[in-house]
RNA sequence: GCGAGUGUAGUGUAGCGGUUAUCACCCCACGUUGCCAACGUGGGAACCCGGGUUCAAAUCCCGGCACUCGCACCA
């Protein structure tokens, strides 16, 4: 069977089986939109409940909901609204688009910054010409908006707002909530999953870049100063790790992850920990654990907001692919929305370990001298005054107001005191970690990772194997025939799988039995009960194990309940 | 966004100016069948969208949309 039509085979299967299909297909589909029909929407769904329960589990992390349009100032404090607006030439010529920026490359100390007339006078200036075909005919520059615009609010006075391009930013607008929620003791974090949209240029390969996604993301806030020792030990084998490439440890390791951080491949302790926790979602969901590798970016190709950043990347149809990217931000986040916003709630507080009494000379005004001579300004020269961190070691001296304007303070005008002040504690911005995960690109990689070709009898057979945890149903309930009350007692056994809590039936009573399971395999159910003329008598069916395609015979009430526990695999 | 190629039932395809649009899988009904895509009979289902050329268009031309590949893009 030959391999490069593999893929084509595979997306056949999806859209035929209801798994992934392209969106509003009857109007001409749209580009970077897709669907999950019935069958893919249970996997997403339950791919989805395991990222929950896999970081929830961690302790202090909590889920959080935000909405999806996200007003204007936001972005422009994350970063994404200049950082989202590259202005693209064209070639009047051949019709070729680059950024204006990297057209001006090496000619402007900061291209990115420039406004299109100016980028347009500048590259006219430079007498650029198009690489593509060393033409001059550009068009004006134009800027390219990644994001989707919208506006809140009906008619004129809206405001401008965009949907949003990660679901980050509404985790630190939850900043104070959380902060409280978690009595104000960190480490803590928030995850949320849900839609996120970037309207891509060309999106290709399928459901690799799209223009609406669905993202789980974790901020996860720390105190800076305070270095956790996560235990590394549990995680015993070596994995693939591609460190920066221009840094001193450039190429490919293999090593655990305790190792790597050890060596300082990886920085940061909980960036570590937080590696390895991706590489047991990745594993328990289904992914090949040979075919998941952690690549480090070069610090030129780092996001505006990061200090580290590794991405998870899986392998499959497409090549390596970037499938989680785990970023340490720093402070970045919170201390740009305090700055935009004004916001005292962004911040943690760092309790010393004992109360530390700090002595401090200081200049108080005495304002019987002050208040006659400065009128007015007098307020404003005491409260400088009372700001004042170095206190000059001689007066009369200059000092420096609010509002620029600088005063003489003389001899009669302060009292120097040394003034002692306990100190308990200090606020701090704290740091974010953040692992960002595309659960399509996922999602994707499972299916790829589960999708196998055999032979069987000489014919070609095709088996999605699935995760139980993430497989659409977890069992197939089929009568042998649909007579004699096979099919009635195939019905009950449904009625009441479907009633147990957490557990998907399915029941397919048409074709022959052979062909029923055939269909089963193909969308990955790991388990088939048949009811026979035995079932009729003596109360047992048949279970069939889809990756070996063995069958035992069981009492249906043990049955059910080894389903309920999960533990059907022990009747074998 | 540019260039090239490709769009025919749910899937894979044949047809390349005039066919009742081919074949297979598929799906449904009935029959048959004592466990792995069996069989019989009957049935269902398609020319991407819009314009043009022509007596006649799935077929030729133009535009749009989508897919594949290359270039560019991918915080």
């Amino acid at each position: 069977m030959s391999n490069e039509r593999r893929l084509g085979r595979l997306t056949s299967l999806l859209r035929r089986r209801g798994i992934i299909l392209p969106s509003y297909e009857i109007y001409g589909g749209v580009s970077g939109l897709i669907d999950y029909g019935p069958v893919g929407a249970r996997i997403k769904r339950r791919v989805i409940d395991v990222w929950i329960d896999h970081w929830t589990s961690v302790g202090n992390v909590v889920e959080v909901d935000s909405p999806t349009i996200t007003p204007e100032p936001v972005l422009v404090a994350s970063g994404h609204v200049d950082e989202f607006n590259d202005h693209m030439s064209e070639c009047g010529a051949c019709g070729a688009v680059f950024r204006s920026d990297h057209l001006l490359e090496g000619l402007n100390p900061n291209p990115n910054s420039l406004e299109a007339s100016d980028l347009d006078d500048k590259i006219a200036d430079s007498a650029i010409t198009c690489p593509s075909c060393g033409g001059f005919e550009w068009k004006g520059a134009s800027p390219m908006n990644l994001m989707f615009p919208t506006r809140i609010g009906a008619k004129r006075g809206g405001r401008m707002a965009y949907m949003r391009p990660e679901t980050a930013q509404g985790m630190f607008m939850l900043y104070p909530a959380l902060f409280r929620h978690f009595r104000q003791r960190l480490p803590f974090g928030a995850i949320q999953t849900g839609k996120a949209y970037r309207n891509e240029i060309s999106p290709r390969q399928g459901m690799i870049r799209l223009r609406e996604f669905n993202m789980a993301e974790l901020e996860y806030f720390i105190d800076p100063d305070e270095l956790p020792n996560p235990d590394l030990g549990r995680w015993d084998s070596s994995v693939s790790l591609l460190p920066d490439p221009e840094g001193p440890h450039a190429g490919e390791h293999s090593m655990t992850f305790g190792e790597a951080l050890g060596s300082g491949i990886v920085k940061h302790p909980t960036v570590a920990w937080f590696l390895a926790l991706t590489w047991d979602f990745l594993v328990d969901v289904g992914v090949d654990p040979e075919r998941i590798r952690f690549r480090q970016h070069a610090s030129t190709e780092m996001a505006h907001y990061a200090s580290d950043c590794w991405d998870c990347e899986l392998n499959g149809e497409h090549g390596w692919v970037e499938a989680v990217g785990i970023a340490n931000r720093t402070c970045h986040d919170l201390l740009s929305h305090q700055e935009h916003s004004g916001s005292k709630l962004l911040r943690g507080w760092r309790q010393f370990d004992s109360p530390r009494t700090e002595t401090m000379e200081v200049l108080t005004p005495n304002g019987a001298v002050i208040g006659p001579t400065f009128k007015g300004d007098a307020s404003a020269v005491a409260d400088a005054l009372s700001e004042l961190t170095d206190v000059p070691d001689s007066l009369p001296f200059i000092l420096t107001l609010a509002d620029g304007t600088n005063v003489e303070v003389t001899e009669e005008m302060v009292t120097r005191r040394v003034e002692k002040v306990t100190v308990h504690g200090e606020y701090f911005t704290p740091h974010v970690i953040e692992p960002a995960f595309g659960i399509d690109r996922i999602i994707w990689h499972i299916l790829d990772h589960s999708y196998s070709e055999t032979e069987k009898e000489g014919k070609g057979y095709t088996i999605l194997s699935l995760k139980q945890d993430v497989a659409p149903f977890d069992v197939v309930i089929l009568p042998l025939f649909d007579k004699d009350g096979m099919g009635e007692l195939a019905r009950q056994i449904s009625s009441r799988v479907s009633s147990m809590p957490g557990i998907h039936g399915d029941l397919d009573v048409s074709r022959s039995i052979g062909r029923r399971y055939a269909r089963a395999d193909e969308i990955g159910v790991p388990w088939a009960i048949t009811v026979d003329h035995a079932s009729l008598e003596d109360g047992t069916v048949t279970v069939r194990r889809r990756d070996d395609q063995t069958q035992v015979r069981a009492e249906v009430e043990s049955l059910l309940s080894h389903l309920s526990s999960g533990t059907i695999g022990e009747l074998f």
